[in-house]
DNA sequence: TAAAAACGAATGATCATTCATTCGCAGCAC
DNA sequence: GTGCTGCGAATGAATGATCATTCGTTTTTA
């Protein structure tokens, strides 16, 4: 949120991602954004051309500041188990200490714009992310098991994903030990 | 579906189910399962009180099934991880034999009625299934890492569902080898 | 022919989006 | 300072679409 050019904009974009944080996107109609926003429903429309771009824009704002965060301290040229380690680590805390960046991201995972961004992932022409680069360098030189990309990302950070979830429902007690053998976890499954 | 008593019940089962699977809660308006029922609207609600109803219904329904095979040639007292590998690859083979069945699930578990549904299984007093139990025995007997029944759910089965999307989707290209080599990575994920 | 089942148009709710109107203010003349 | 003018920003009631659900009517069944 905070630096946008634009006091409104800035107040649409906030209750946009407390409202789908809160409720999904079923529980954000453009009359509940306008009111928490403290602006008329048409003003929205000046500052996007739809919902879905409102979604959009902020979905890509979110991916840019993780990966900002992510790279801070990124343990780059160590074995891949420690920059694993980094990823997954900072991964948990980032959505323990955003929990409505992290509900928004969840919800826009599991939707139809989530999907159409999975497959572009693998599948477009768009640089890869250090992420992508850590498994491709690591099953190369036969430190993690040979298994496709895909499944790689799958045994590793979906439980993640879901610890957050679980966290944040209530079900589990997370601290930082916890997360430190979580993830330690998911580094087994992949490991040769 | 199959068996169930009368012929439009089990079409508006099966229509909902597939029109679910396809296009997600939101795309399987009364209408259009109606119609793909052969059915008029009125008339599904002579079998269902409310969407809703219809919904919680087909769920249960294919729990049960799944259940049910889950439990065909189950290694009862077997080591935990023979249990294991049972199950994951089970589970895995279900999906891909029953995409439409497993797309319903994947809807259902990332809906409203998915987190009221994970919170009984949880807190709620309903008996536990053997996959419970099966953590519950490994953990006490040493077999599997000391960590939260949700989170050993969490570092087995989430990968395991997102592995079976990925298949549907054709992001990955799933065999009988590579399926055994998957639930094997996720047993090593908890395993001590 | 009477009861049960099925029908499907109508109802009322909820949305995203539009657009005719109003507001607030900067610049200007006196 | 006061009054006037023009214009982009903001408004919010109205629009049209989409749903779940209802109910008076028709059809089927026994």
């Amino acid at each position: 949120m905070e630096i946008e050019k634009g006091d409104k904009r800035c107040a649409i974009i906030r209750a946009t991602l407390e409202l789908v944080a809160e409720h999904g996107f079923h529980g954000a109609p453009m009359a509940a954004v306008a009111e928490r926003a403290g602006v008329a429903a048409g003003t929205i429309y000046r500052y996007f051309e739809s919902k879905d771009v409102l979604i959009q824009e902020i979905y890509h704002f979110l991916e840019d500041r993780f990966f900002q965060g992510l790279m801070i301290g990124y343990p780059e040229g160590q074995p891949a188990r420690e920059r694993f380690l980094h990823i997954g680590k900072f991964l948990v805390h980032y959505c323990m200490e955003n929990p409505l960046q992290a509900r928004f991201l969840e919800q826009f995972h599991n939707s139809p714009y989530g999907i159409a961004h999975r497959r572009d992932k693998f599948y477009g022409t768009q640089d890869k992310d250090v992420i992508y680069e850590l498994f491709a360098d690591a099953v190369a030189t036969g430190t993690v098991k040979q298994l496709p990309l895909t499944v790689l990302f799958s045994l590793t950070f979906s439980p993640l994903r879901d610890i957050c979830r679980d966290h944040y429902l209530n079900f589990t007690m997370l601290d930082d030990d916890l997360i430190a053998r979580c993830v330690e976890a998911c580094w087994d499954a992949v490991r040769k």
